[in-house]
DNA sequence: TACAATTAGATTGTGCACAATTTAATATAG
DNA sequence: CTATATTAAATTGTGCACAATCTAATTGTA
């Protein structure tokens, strides 16, 4: 077969354009801040749980270390977070809120609440969007290995 | 409001983790035709419909200039397309696939379908998720202006 | 105790993706 | 006919995101 569906009719598409569209709706959000969005979602995992290692991170975001470290240091020279050395084991990098970044939470939180509210998205629809993107993410994980 | 959901529960970051995730996969599937996702899409609005500027590639795609020209250079230069100024008005670029372009149709096409295979997804999840993420890309859109 | 294997993070190189600006061409107004 | 406005694409600068490799530290084994 040859044929083949239009863009628009592929669920790669739809997913690469509103991954696209979600992340430039975050960016006017967050550029008031002075944060880009990816800055924005390690923060939010360090809202949820500070002082984490750049793996346990990495973990979360499902990020490497070469995309992590770069941004953490511009986090860091920003002033929204503290880097430093895990001294029983130096291989680990641990990075902290500073008062900065923890104070930061409720107003970064408010503005890019909006951007759902604005959607007006069913609560329904919400959990299941999440939990078929989530479900699709993991078995592509799956099939890695 | 100061709490917040765990970024696993949020809408923005499956998205984000799954189009990470779809684009890794397409990356290993097309790393042996040599040609990247980004570049496979253009192919694909291409292979949909033959010669176009790249105005109108951008409109399908949804990408800018400054994104697309870099990227077309690079499909001309691996003999995927042939780029050449309108006549009729020489602002406008028209990009043409190659004889090497439109061959790699059929294959690209195939070994990226298997992503799609092995995922197992339903007819009907596959729609709803279609149209709920095109759904949301368009309102997106339509706050911007 | 010494050496090999493994781990964590950093660096290098490359390809996007976006915003802003510039360049070149066309259309429009006077 | 000339000047101005608009359009299409290209360029510049910046921030990711990834793969591969390197560096430093820790762990495991003989």
């Amino acid at each position: 077969m040859t044929e083949t569906l239009p863009l628009n009719q592929q669920l790669c598409f739809a997913l690469y354009a509103c991954s696209k569209e979600v992340a430039k709706a975050y960016r006017d959000k967050l550029a008031p801040f002075g944060i880009t969005y990816p800055q924005y979602l390690i923060l939010s995992a360090l809202w949820d749980q500070d002082y984490r290692s750049v793996t346990e991170i990495g973990q979360e975001l499902q990020l490497d270390s070469g995309t992590l470290t770069p941004m953490l240091k511009r986090l860091e020279e920003a002033g929204w977070v503290i880097r430093s050395r895990h001294k029983p084991d130096e291989r680990r990098v641990y990075v902290e809120l500073t008062d900065k970044g923890s104070a930061l939470k409720y107003d970064a939180v408010c503005s890019v609440a909006a951007i759902w509210s604005e959607l007006n998205l069913n609560e329904d629809t919400y959990h299941v969007l999440l939990t078929q993107l989530h479900g699709i993410t993991k078995q592509l994980q799956k099939g890695d290995k």
